[in-house]
This record gives C-alpha cells, sequence and structure tokens, in this order.
RNA sequence: GGCGAGGUAGCUCAGUUGGUUAGAGCGCAGGAUUCAUAACCCUGAGGCCGAGAGUUCAAAUCUCUCUCUCGCUACCA
C-alpha cells in the first residue's frame, strides 16, 4: 500500500520586511517538522511557499520610500529567502507571486470561476479621480448635499441632516484627493457569494465530511480553528469583493477591468498552486499529482498559518478550490497562536524583535539550538514567549548535558576501550532487552505525535531516547565493569552505540544538523522511518571520535542579546511622508482653539471612543473621540486641548460629535494631548 | 461592543468521553556517582487547576456570571 502524497504550504510571508522568530515558531519551523517526518516516513510531499508581494500596504511602502513596489519586494524577497536557506527550512520551492506563471496561474482560476457563474458582479457608476487615477471610496468624495445644501456632505452620508447618500447624489462632487471633480467610470467588482456555501462548509469543517465521505479527522483540527470557523459560518457569511481597484497586483483578465487587480484573497492562496507548477516544471513532476483530487484520501493539503489566517485558509480558499472544481481540499490546517519575546508582544515599529537573518548572521552555528528552543515553545495551543535566559536553559540543560553529554560519554568510552570500533553484543539480561524495546518504541510515538501535529511533544519523545541512554549508562557502569566483566561492558556499549546510531535518525526532522553530524560520528547513512527504533551498527563497524555537539551558553551570551534588543531603536521612521503643499487660505479655514474637557464618559458597545463635553470658550459641546485606549475617562476632566472647532458635525455611534480633539501621534500609534505649555484658558484661538 | 481561543506547580506546557492521592520537562532541595561538556542517575518539596455561583454521589473537565491575555470584527473626522 502506497503512502498519501502530502502538499504543504507554510504561509506565505508579505514581502515587506524580514522575518522574526514569531514567524519562525509559528509557521515555518513546524512546517519543516512535519515534512521532514513526512520524507523520511516515505510519503511523496511537497513543500511549497513564496513571498506575497502584492496589495495596497506594498504600494504605500514605496511611495513613501520613494521606490518602485518591485524594488522592495525583490528586496525582501532576497532576505527572507536567503533565511530560509541558510535556517535550511526545506522547500522544495520558495516562489513569489510577482512571477508571470503565478499571475497567468490566478487569472486562469479566476476565469474558470467567472465562467463557471461562482461570482456576482456588480457593475456600478463611481467617481474617478483623473490626477490620481483611481476610483474613488465614499468617502473621499465632498459636495453638496441635495437634502440640505450643507456643501461638505461626504459621499455615504450628509452629516448635516443625517440622510444616507451616494456619492452620485452629490451636487459639484470634489475628491479630497486632488481637489478637483471627479468624473463618472463605470466599474465592476465581483464579489464571492460566501453565503451559497454554509450547508457543506458546516459539516465539513465540524465532522470532516465532504460530500457524504470522510475527508479528514476533525479531532486533529485545533480548537481555535474549529471554533473561529464556526462563529463565522453560524454568525451568516457574506459576499466579498474578490477585486480592487488598484495597480500592482495581478489584473482581473477580462476585457473593461483595466486598473482592477485580483483581491488577496484570490492572488496569495493561488501562490501555492503556482508554486507548486513552477516546481513541477523544473523537476519534471506533473502538479496535478499534487492537487488535483482522485476520489481518495491519499492526497492531502496541509496548510500551517498563524491564528490570524484562519478563516482566509479554513473557509475561503476551501471555497474558491469547490467552486473550481477538481481540487483537493485541506486535510488539516494547523493554526498556530503567537509568540512573544522577553515579556512584550513582537512589534516591528518598536524594532522589539529578533530577527531571523540577523541571528543567523550573529550565530550561524547555532542554528539547532534555535530551532530546538522553538519548538520546546512552539505556540500549539496558546500564546508563549521567548526570551534568551530560556534559551540558555534549553540549551545547556537539555541539548549539551542530556543529548550532546550522552553522546559524548558513549563515543569517549568507546574510543577508549576500543579504538572506536563497534564491541560485540552478548547476552542480553532482561533490562538490556526492556531498553532496546523502549528504543523501538520510540520511533512509533513520535510518528503517532506527529501525524497529529503535537511536534513539541514529538521532539520531546526524541530526546527521550538520549535520556534512556543516560539512564542505560547510570545503571550499568561501564566504566566499574570494566576492571571485572570486560565481555559484558562490550554488550552495554553495544547497546549505548545502537542508542546513539538511532537518535541519529530520530533527531532528523527536529535538528537535521546535529542529526548528520551524530551520523557522522557514527559513521552511517541517513535511512527511512522504518529503520529507526533497530539495530543499525554490527559488531566491527568504525565510529570516530566526537566532538562537542553544543557548546554552552554563557551569562555573558544572554545579557548581550537582552542589552540588543533594549538597545536597538525603531528601525525606519514608520511616521507618514509630508502631505501635499496647501494654501494659506486653506489653513486659515481650520478653526482650531482650546477647549476645556468637563465631562467624559465612554460610548456604550464602542472600545475606542469616549464621548467628551468640551468647554471652548463659545460654548459647551459634545465631542466623539477615539481615545479610550489611551485616556480614561476621569483622567481627561480639566485638560485643556486642542480642538478643530469648525469640522462638519457627524454621527459617530449614534452621538453627534461637534469638532474634533486634536491628538498627536507618537510611532507605536499611541496618542496624546496638544496641551498649551503656559497653560492658557479655553477659547484661545490656534495659528 | 460582538465572536473565537486561552488563564493548570517558580518557568514552559500535558490533562482524552466528568471518577481513586492533578501530570511532564526545566528550575529548586537532598542523596548517589565520576565514563562524560562540574555533565549523568536517584529521591523529594512545590498547585484552592483565574474568581464566584450552580448541576452531580463525583467537576481542572458540564452550565451561568465576572475578570485578565491573545486573535478576528465594529467604532476611531
Amino acid at each position: 500500500m502506497s503512502k498519501a502524497k502530502y502538499t504543504v504550504t507554510a504561509a506565505l510571508p508579505y514581502a515587506n520586511g524580514p522575518l522574526h522568530l514569531g514567524h519562525v515558531a509559528g509557521v515555518y519551523l513546524p512546517a519543516d517538522i512535519f515534512v521532514r517526518f513526512l520524507r523520511k516516513n516515505g510519503h511523496d510531499v511537497v513543500f511549497i511557499c513564496g513571498s506575497d508581494e502584492h496589495g495596497a500596504a506594498i504600494t504605500l511602502r514605496a511611495k513613501k520610500e520613494g521606490i518602485t513596489p518591485q524594488e522592495i519586494v525583490d528586496k525582501y524577497n532576497k532576505i527572507i529567502g536567503d533565511s530560509f536557506r541558510q535556517f535550511a527550512i526545506s522547500f522544495d520551492i520558495f516562489h513569489r507571486t510577482s512571477e508571470p506563471l503565478h499571475h497567468e496561474t490566478a487569472q486562469e482560476f479566476f476565469k474558470v470561476l467567472e465562467a463557471k457563474g461562482k461570482f456576482i458582479q456588480e457593475t456600478t457608476e463611481q467617481y474617478y479621480d483623473e490626477d490620481f487615477q483611481q476610483f474613488l471610496a465614499d468617502r473621499y468624495i465632498t459636495g453638496e448635499c441635495p437634502n440640505c445644501q450643507n456643501p461638505s456632505a461626504y459621499g455615504d452620508q450628509c452629516e448635516k441632516c443625517g440622510s444616507d447618500l451616494s456619492p452620485t447624489d452629490l451636487k459639484n462632487p470634489v475628491s479630497t484627493l486632488s481637489g478637483k471633480s471627479p468624473v463618472l467610470r463605470s466599474t465592476s467588482h465581483w464579489f464571492l457569494p460566501m453565503d451559497r456555501h454554509e450547508e457543506w462548509l458546516r459539516p465539513w469543517i465540524k465532522e470532516g465530511i465532504l460530500d457524504g465521505k470522510q475527508q479528514h479527522d476533525p479531532k486533529t483540527w485545533r480548537n481555535q480553528v474549529i471554533g473561529q470557523c464556526m462563529s463565522w459560518i453560524d454568525g451568516g457569511l457574506h459576499p466579498r469583493a474578490m477585486t480592487r481597484d488598484l495597480d500592482w497586483g495581478v489584473p482581473v483578465p477580462l476585457p473593461g477591468a483595466d486598473g482592477k487587480v485580483l483581491y488577496v484573497w484570490l492572488d496569495a492562496p493561488i501562490g501555492y498552486i503556482s508554486a507548486t507548477k513552477q516546481w513541477a516544471l523544473d523537476n519534471g513532476k506533473d502538479w496535478k499529482d499534487y492537487w488535483v483530487t482522485n476520489g481518495t484520501n491519499d492526497r492531502k493539503l496541509v496548510h500551517f498559518i498563524g491564528k490570524d489566517n484562519i478563516v482566509f485558509h479554513a473557509i475561503i480558499f476551501p471555497i474558491l478550490l469547490k467552486d473550481h472544481g477538481g481540487f483537493i481540499l485541506p486535510d488539516n490546517v494547523p493554526a498556530y497562536e503567537f509568540l512573544n519575546l522577553e515579556g512584550d508582544k513582537f512589534s516591528t515599529s518598536r524594532n522589539w524583535a529578533v530577527w531571523l537573518h540577523e541571528y543567523l548572521e550573529r550565530y550561524p552555528d547555532k542554528i539547532d539550538e534555535l530551532k530546538y528552543t522553538l519548538t520546546c515553545i512552539a505556540p500549539e495551543n496558546k500564546d508563549s514567549e521567548f526570551t534568551w535566559k530560556e534559551f540558555q536553559a534549553r540549551v545547556n540543560n537539555e541539548l549539551a548535558d542530556i543529548l550532546g553529554n550522552f553522546v559524548n560519554r558513549a563515543l569517549v568510552l568507546t574510543q577508549k576501550y576500543y579504538e572506536g570500533a563497534v564491541p560485540a553484543c552478548g547476552e542480553l539480561t532482561e533490562a538490556d532487552q526492556a531498553v532496546l524495546a523502549d528504543m523501538k518504541a520510540i520511533p512509533q510515538r513520535i510518528a503517532d505525535l506527529v501525524y497529529q501535529y503535537k511536534l513539541r511533544d514529538a521532539q520531546a519523545e526524541a530526546m527521550q531516547l538520549a535520556r534512556l541512554g543516560n539512564k542505560y549508562l547510570a545503571d550499568n557502569e561501564p566504566w566499574k565493569l570494566v576492571k571485572t566483566d570486560s565481555k559484558r561492558v562490550e554488550t552495554i556499549m553495544h547497546i549505548a552505540l545502537q542508542i546513539t546510531a538511532n537518535l541519529g535518525l530520530v533527531l532528523d526532522p527536529f535538528l537535521p544538523e546535529t542529526a548528520a553530524k551524530l551520523r557522522a560520528f557514527m559513521n552511517i547513512e541517513p535511512q527511512d522511518w522504518d529503520a529507526s527504533g533497530n539495530l543499525l551498527v554490527s559488531a566491527g563497524h568504525q565510529t570516530a571520535a566526537p566532538t562537542i555537539l553544543f557548546p554552552k551558553i554563557d551569562d555573558e551570551f544572554v545579557a548581550r542579546e537582552v542589552e540588543f534588543l533594549n538597545a536597538s531603536q525603531p528601525v525606519a521612521s514608520n511616521f507618514p511622508p509630508q502631505k501635499e503643499e496647501t494654501s494659506f487660505d486653506d489653513f486659515t479655514k481650520m478653526d482650531i482653539r482650546l477647549g476645556t474637557i468637563v465631562d467624559a464618559i465612554r460610548v456604550p458597545k464602542a472600545d475606542k471612543l469616549l464621548q467628551l463635553t468640551v468647554n471652548t470658550g463659545l460654548d459647551t459641546r459634545t465631542i466623539v473621540s477615539g481615545i479610550a485606549e489611551h485616556y480614561a475617562p476621569e483622567e481627561v476632566v480639566g485638560k485643556t486641548v486642542a480642538v478643530l472647532m469648525n469640522l462638519a458635525p457627524r454621527k459617530i455611534r449614534g452621538v453627534e460629535s461637534q469638532g474634533m480633539i486634536l491628538m498627536a501621534e507618537n510611532e507605536e500609534g499611541k496618542l496624546s494631548f496638544m496641551i498649551p505649555e503656559k497653560g492658557f484658558d479655553a477659547g484661545g484661538e490656534i495659528r
């Protein structure tokens, strides 16, 4: 019976920044361990990844830095790809969504769905800004309200009379981008009616049943995944736009769809397919063998992702695959929680991160140490935390003391007693047989755990073999017996060496570099998983003198890394670029004054909003402000702050806000009032 | 605010369908040992299982309320 074919994907990293340890621990490393195991265990596997290189964030960043989007994605594709290679994440291909093959694949996919009537197409007349060459979202258009003649009504709503509007209702519409009148152009968008799919999604996610057949075992799916999906489905799915008006991405492959690209949902996940195609082309394979259903369950698709990506991979992509037809659906979507760092969240803007490429640069010889630690603390079921102190403890107490030490003592004794040759095995005691039985059982236990995606436990089980070895030596004390019973010592050392050799196989998925070193010491070849647990070397086989596998990590190392982390300044400036020049006249239209907050309450059912009563010197008015996460109601009362007085009133969460509190924002997104230095009173004009 | 997932020994985490003294690794204490990277091995101490209420002969496990953390989502002119 041939084993199942696996298509394993790891979430596509977004090509606008490097990878940090959180990404590694929560997606790439577990995926790699899983794949390395599957390969050893005789599965046909293709391991897919690539960089996601489209989307508005990249174009915005390019604009800010004054370079092209292509330059950005080229830069980060290289940094990320190089890190993966050096860290020995064994992708079969690391592709990119800007490749022509991907564009073709995504377009083809779109066309099939379109032809099958799987989309709802909505064509509307929308305003278009000719200077900025883009369609305008409703709120980027202002004009005169047809009902109350308010000259500054928004495209979606007139704040003055409260009537709901559409942009075409406005008289004399103006684009807030260019300040000029926009023109009407017809535009179409394609929506995926997800609501049509609730019926089959429910049993598929909850029970693993697809088209009346058992497709996967929902018990192996994580709670979080099933919980979040069911919550979405039970809450009712809604049609979602699958296209966007943007000039950076995969163009919508239909006539009259200029300036439109496929939305990320129809772009990034299809990157898994296009990457497989490229790999197949490069290696003389057929990509369809890994994606197309053959009516059985022996082709499995597995998506390793972070928890922020669950709905995307467990609902939307499956809908797309099913709508297209002919594809297999995910067998599992192992979603990882998040990793924290030294008591705080990873944060790119604060540069609170251990960047993978920097780690590799500093410690190119400590790759397996990092892998081991990250697997130990992998956030499989809840958020977890990386600290350098824990890294030190894991390396010193476990890798060095238990694993490294066992290997070293077994091989050093062999050198001493037998000049490196494996001694013969004599008669086995009951204890010997028990140890060999344990050794035999471990690979099976590891395999069971891996198939359940419990990789942390699986690695611990592999370490169990080293513990077994240490205990065996301690129990049998060959260094004592050697003086009285050298025959018995031969058997003991024979068994110790079998354990050592087995470590060289069993550790392979987790610590590939270490396993290779171990096999070099033992002078054996890599073998399939089936071989592990058995006797791997015979009497007379020559072993080598060992070197230290894991040097200890001293306290200075930890202190240095913690200091480095604390000293790192925010990377590039995250402040937005300067806005376009404006006229003095326009500036003087703004009426900004000091106002004193006399009362503050939380707006019900809103996390971020405070309803403030403000004495402006002219009057006392109500202003709703999105500062609740930065100021408690009681601490703002009495403060005199900057207020934009003549902003058109607007209803927010049912409360009319008459003006706006001006806030300063720092790089972390924290907000601060603007308070007069000399303690001026309410009413003071700000110019 | 709505929804989802978590809150279990100092730390990192397991606890299957409710059932005897709640587990593992590390750390800590004591012991034993010296082949080995002052390593290994043995023993032990440590938990009101986030808080409160309920269902039950029996609750870490089921129900409700509250609270803290993370994610998705809404609100942020």
